[in-house]
DNA sequence: AAGTGGTCTAGACCACTGA
DNA sequence: CAGTGGTCTAGACCACTTC
């Protein structure tokens, strides 16, 4: 019954004590931040491997010269993250599995760039309208306001991978076609000084309509995945409403999910 | 310019000094848990309407007999949820647009019935067998392990809407068909102790094959939803594979997303 | 019984925002 | 400038887990 090594049996991390956590009071970067990111690169570095137990609390503050909240304040955000795991009465462990993305409002854009695909916009259309009604209702705007309509398709290696249709409340951004073909939308929202921080999305299916096929370079009826998301800034105002279509193909969401205690 | 009411201009909410939260230290209930319960109550009651200040934290801690990081780790906790929005200099205030669900790891079963759509199971499958090498991989075991192979059709209104294939490592869980058929394999884990804790996604589509038709009701080459998942225990051990297809004319996904700031 | 994380207190100083 | 949240301290007691 008696396993190899006995991997059961959780052993503090050996490497901890010899580990040196340089903190620097006099920088402006949180104490309890600079923890957490020197756990977070032992953890990565494999230094504190899956399964080790970080030792008690009031001894890590003890040996660090700092409060115990501090100390929990930087284990509690790894925990957030999903690195770590506390169980009272027992300690501080690291979880056992590798995590990638915690999980992110993904952008398109970024997504393929990370991918190494890089990623082309075409902007075909970028103009002030009228909002019509289910416009209007994803942004919480009343019928008939200005917004901004914008048509893009995406390629990668010069083939088409997204069709892209977005609504913008107008006067949130200025939108220079040019610089939308360069980089993503998200990214010049964020240089706008737009942080979003929400987004409600509905991920479907269907099959590509003629004209859909045409756009995308697919044949009738191949399978599309769709998209709408609304996102929204910081203060939960919405910002952008899009309608997207990707080829199956081509293209899937992958993502992270952490469930919350 | 200037719109009636002024709805630029946040106002403390005038509702907040009369409040009374019922604090109740005898309690097993955490302070700061009852005073985030109550907090959300009101927000959701729209006793808190969006855009409100909540007035200052040392106010609140003194006039309701908490120390200020007991009142902060509730309000932070509604933050962490996206219902309140801190803002150093200014204050904190209620988001402005309905956060729905905070995002979880979605159970079918549970959204189907949430929905009020009366899932019903079918289990085709429920036996031991061998982990192929895709599902070793994907369950971090060696391959050739015994796991439990699952497969189900779940149905609303008598239709198919998806058929799930599931692989779980053996002696995880006793997986009892009929019980099985009455409720959720997520809801059968919680009950058996297991919470999961994380879960990497792939969600994708594709053309239906003709056995795949026959048996969602579907014609052959219609759109489907595709995903992968697997789950995690809060160890961070996985727990659980699936590869799902969803009739993409009767179902999506639907979830709020939150970024990290 | 010993050790762990979970909660809570009563202060303190700082950085940022807005008028 | 006054007011806000952001950070930090040095303690305390409790509930839970394990042996």
């Amino acid at each position: 019954m008696a396993k190899a090594g006995d991997p059961a049996r959780a052993m503090t991390a050996p490497a901890l004590h010899s580990l040196d956590f340089a903190l620097d009071r006099g920088s402006p970067v949180p104490l309890y931040y600079q923890l957490a990111q020197q756990l977070e690169a032992a953890i990565e570095h494999g230094i504190l491997a899956p399964g080790n137990l970080l030792g008690n609390e009031i001894d890590l503050s003890m040996r660090l010269g700092l409060s115990r909240p501090t100390v929990r304040q930087a284990i509690q955000s790894l925990v957030d993250k999903g690195l770590l795991v506390r169980r009272r009465g027992v300690g501080t462990q690291v979880v056992h599995s590798q995590v990638k993305r915690p999980l992110e409002l993904s952008s398109l854009y970024d997504d393929l760039e990370a991918a190494g695909q890089g990623p082309t916009t075409d902007v075909l259309r970028n103009e002030r309208e009228s909002a019509t009604a289910d416009v209007a209702a994803a942004l919480g705007i009343t019928e008939g306001s200005e917004v901004v309509a914008l048509e893009r398709l995406r390629c990668t290696h010069g083939q088409p991978v997204a069709f892209l249709c977005n609504y913008l409340p107008a006067n949130i951004l200025e939108l220079d076609s040019a610089r939308l073909e360069s980089t993503g939308l998200y990214r010049m929202m964020r240089t706008a000084g737009i942080t979003l921080h929400s987004a409600r999305q509905t991920i479907g299916a269907r099959s590509a309509t003629p004209e859909e096929a045409a756009r995308l370079d697919e044949t009738a009826g191949a399978a599309l995945l769709t998209m709408q998301r609304t996102a929204y800034d910081d203060t939960g105002r919405p910002v952008e409403y899009g309608r997207h279509i990707y080829r199956a193909s081509r293209y899937a969401f992958d993502f992270q999910l952490l469930v919350r205690p």
